[in-house]
This record gives structure tokens, C-alpha cells and sequence, in this order.
DNA sequence: TTGCGGTTTCAAAAAAATTTGAAATGGTGT
DNA sequence: ACACCATTTCAAATTTTTTTGAAACCGCAA
């Protein structure tokens, strides 16, 4: 191990070394499942899309007019809203529409925290 | 504009058609930011370099011993950490010691919610 | 000044994510 | 059954992100 600053290295063996550090931070599931939400909300329009079906449950095509953008791409970014449980679709008729779960709400009253 | 469910076109109307609820929406700027943030923390990886300095302040050789990775992937990771205004570094002699900025500790208490 | 250690930068390669347009699927109406 | 609409799936193309290993940079000590 090279030599580390003393405050540093002293604090860092209190805490039991790298080992006691690394003990200490959530198990790699957590981890993976939490950045497998952040994931999904890392890109604008994904964001944009829960933020509006939070606003108003709104059917693929009302959310495809709002942003312009093709089927296959929306069904795209819808699909990772979805398997990252912060959207659910519920069918009525020949329309899916779109509303926020619980976890999307949360996240959405985080980001207004900012 | 396609024939909608209804209940769901009324209410649409209601909060002003798809033109309201976009203006309900945040602001570009605020949603582009917000996404940064989401995006540095996407990757477990970061995560996982977030919360352990919280957990105790480390320069950037101490991290890469304990994630065991290579110097130059490391310092890719902590850029995005940086440029998201998640971390920031300190120079002690020889080492750029690496903490958490607020907008990091905060995210990190979201994470322990879940 | 030189040598060394800590860290970043760089450009190319590799991997991952996204976009695209066509095809497929499912439901409704005639 | 056929036609139409809403939506998803698919595979290839495109774009973006990440990784890699070498080079560069910075500060300290002799």
C-alpha cells in the first residue's frame, strides 16, 4: 500500500481499512437495482415522458404527438420506464395508457426537490 | 388528432390538451441537469465510488485499489462523478483527495430510502 | 536537474445504448 | 374475412459511452 496522507490513512484504518470501508456500502443488488432507476431517468425524454404521465395518464400515441418522435422509439424509452418500474401501462381498448407507479411518483417528488 | 378513450381526452382537455400539460412540465434546462445527475449515478461503479467517500474520504489510488481497477478507467469514472457535481477532489501533496459535494450526500440519502 | 509517485489526458478500440424502418401483433368495426 | 388503428418487436445501422494502454502533467524529494 503506498503511503497515504496520515489524516487520511489514520480515518481509513479506524473504519477498518478499505475491507471495513467496502462492508460498510449496500449489498451489490441494491446497488444494481438503484442504478438500474437512475439509469432510466438518465436521459431527458425519459424523464419528460414520466413527468407528463404523472401530470395526466396519457395513451402511447398522445405521449408520441407531445414529443415528435417515431413508434418504435418511444416504445423504446417506454419499454425502459417500464422494466425499471417507474411506469406502468394498463390497456383500454386499442390504447395503452400510460400512468406513473409509486416509485416513478417518488422519484418525480425527488427530482422537484432539487 | 386520433379518436382517444374519453375519460382521458376530457381530462387532457382539462388541463389544457398536450400543449398544458408540456407547459406543466420543468423547464428544459432543469430536466437536462437533473438527467446529468441520473447519468452519473447509472453506472454501479459510481455508485458504489460515491458512497464510499461518504463513507470516508479517499484519494483517487485507495478507490482503485478497492474497486481494482485501472488508473485511467478510474479517472474516467470520476470526471462524470465531478462533472455532475456529485464529488470533488482536494489536493494533499501528492494526492487529490475525494469527498462528497452536498448535491452527492443528499443523493446518497435517496438511495438509502429505497 | 533528475527520478519517482499520483493522477489525468489522449486517441483508438471495444462495448453499450439508441435509432430506424419494416414487419408483426392485437383489438375493433364493417 | 378484410381493413384499419394502436403498439410492440425485430435486426441492422448509428450514435454514445466506456475501456484501454501509452503519454503527459504535476508536485515532492534528493
Amino acid at each position: 500500500m503506498p503511503e497515504i496522507p496520515d489524516p487520511i490513512k489514520e480515518q481509513c484504518e479506524k473504519k477498518g481499512g478499505l475491507k471495513g470501508i467496502e462492508k460498510a456500502l449496500p449489498s451489490k443488488k441494491n446497488i444494481k437495482s438503484n442504478s438500474q432507476i437512475f439509469k432510466a431517468l438518465a436521459e431527458p425524454m425519459r424523464l419528460k415522458i414520466l413527468l407528463a404521465v404523472i401530470e395526466q395518464p396519457l395513451c402511447a400515441c398522445l405521449i408520441r404527438e407531445m414529443l415528435g418522435i417515431s413508434d418504435s422509439k418511444l416504445s423504446y424509452h417506454l419499454t425502459v420506464l417500464k422494466d425499471a418500474d417507474l411506469i406502468e401501462g394498463s390497456k383500454q381498448a386499442s390504447w395503452i395508457i400510460y400512468g406513473p407507479t409509486k416509485l416513478g411518483t417518488k422519484m418525480a417528488d425527488i427530482i422537484d426537490k432539487f
